[in-house]
DNA sequence: GAAATCTTTTTCGTATACGTTATATTAAAT
DNA sequence: ATTTAATATAACGTATACGAAAAAGATTTC
């Protein structure tokens, strides 16, 4: 959508580099000692979340989660603090906390602002440095092949974890960790839209071709083509799944 | 652990609306009986960060702020996990929570963002629909006078309050929730950073003149002009701010 | 028989208490 | 005099305990 340079390519994204594998494991060690319950907590509740086994809707009792993982109460409470920051999560005092529940509004937006913000990560990728670039080609390739054998093997998981990732390694080009965070941050919350699963199987042979253009458009280097290919992608997706919600609801009547 | 969905809380705690004034107060005094010292912490600290009475870096002290707000600790806790997760304090574990300090590249990352969340919201505004749009043009209209009026009585303060409410109105226009969110949280952060302020008497005369653009871009439903005229606003003021670090750190030497 | 109210139970919100760790201060040794 | 080590203090992390509010169940009344 915009052609014109904007005024922050002068920018140096030092990144850490890798650690030597011996100290590996110190760091590992280290970390343990230095996270406090309450994250550990956190990561526990999210990722049951994420993995679909608490339900958007679904209570979480404190004290049966402090049991499970024998804490106290305290970190589970800072834990969903920490969870209800971030939205994957309501509570309502002397009533509880719940996995939350996505309006239709709020799924339309945050497809929306997906759509915005992939458009970008793909108008970066298609202008980056040639080194970058190509290394960049090499995962998204092999991205690619991995989703076309998900694809014969009729595995919808598959496909649906490479797509994820497909659309990450693209954001993580961009080299703007807060766009990264913000963009990690909205498909969180997508997770807790049921009618996401329910388009995947049919969105699955769509998308690919959207797939493989979109490296194409980043080959070829075309900024402005990939931004509107992801963007549309998107939005396609977005399509895609209200009319799966559209025909469940019908059937339903 | 789990409970089945209960019916109760089918949506989220519901957001009011504007209220007739007479229920306003019962309201009111309804909100401070449901909502939990955590909050009310939260709010407290988040204010005292963003009026800038905490600097970043600075080390905020749980006992300290329990016992001026006559709180226990465990309140003061959770507040602190939740501006935490939301990114405007860092905790190290057996040894406090500091406002957090941004990096320079954190800094360049998070104007990035709003540049490009600025300009799509300029798009948005630019193709409104006509009742939607004159009443934005009405209040960006009022707030480019008012932005006048702060220069003529050299006011940085005013303008760069009015400067917000500009930019924020053009943000809700879009009539995406999530989006505002995002924008809130990133402006947000941006006020943790030291330089921002002190480029703010030197952007005054320069940005005023984008403003006025960007209102008549948007009177003349021109998006991709307003899209691109928001988001290299938000450049410039980016580039602005640098030059004014960049003159004071040589000043420093 | 149904509805409303009262009681019981469960769960959350907050406070207090204890153990652990980091930091600051002080003393001693080089 | 400077540096290092040991101790003391203050702050954080976690656990336990108590009070308050809401939901569920039972009872009573119409």
């Amino acid at each position: 959508m915009i052609d014109a340079p904007l005024p922050w390519h002068a920018k140096p994204p030092a990144k850490l580099s890798a650690n030597a594998s011996a100290d590996a494991t110190l760091r590992r060690l280290n970390d343990i000692r230095d996270t406090s319950l309450s994250k550990l907590v956190r990561d526990d509740i999210q990722s049951l979340i994420l993995k679909g086994v608490l339900l958007p809707g679904q209570r979480i009792n404190e004290p049966d989660v402090a049991s499970r993982l024998e804490v106290s109460r305290v970190p589970v409470r800072e834990a969903l603090r920490e969870l209800e920051s971030s939205g994957l999560v309501v509570s309502r005092k002397h009533s509880g906390v719940f996995v939350r529940q996505l309006t239709a509004v709020e799924v339309h937006d945050l497809y929306q602002l997906r759509g915005l913000l992939d458009g970008f990560a793909g108008r970066s990728a298609a202008h980056l440095p040639a080194k970058n670039h190509q290394s960049l080609l090499t995962v998204l390739d092999a991205s690619v092949q991995t989703m076309q054998q998900a694809i014969a093997q009729g595995v919808v998981q598959h496909y649906y974890l490479e797509n994820l990732h497909f659309h990450w390694a693209i954001v993580e080009s961009a080299g703007n960790q807060q766009l990264s965070n913000t963009y990690r941050d909205i498909v969180q919350k997508l997770h807790l839209s049921r009618l996401k699963n329910l388009s995947q199987d049919t969105g699955m042979n769509a998308s690919i071709a959207e797939h493989i253009n979109i490296v194409q458009s980043i080959r070829d280097a075309d900024a402005q083509r990939c931004e509107s290919l992801m963007s549309h992608h998107v939005g396609d997706a977005y399509q895609r799944m209200q009319k799966v919600s559209h025909a469940e609801s019908t059937l339903n009547l």
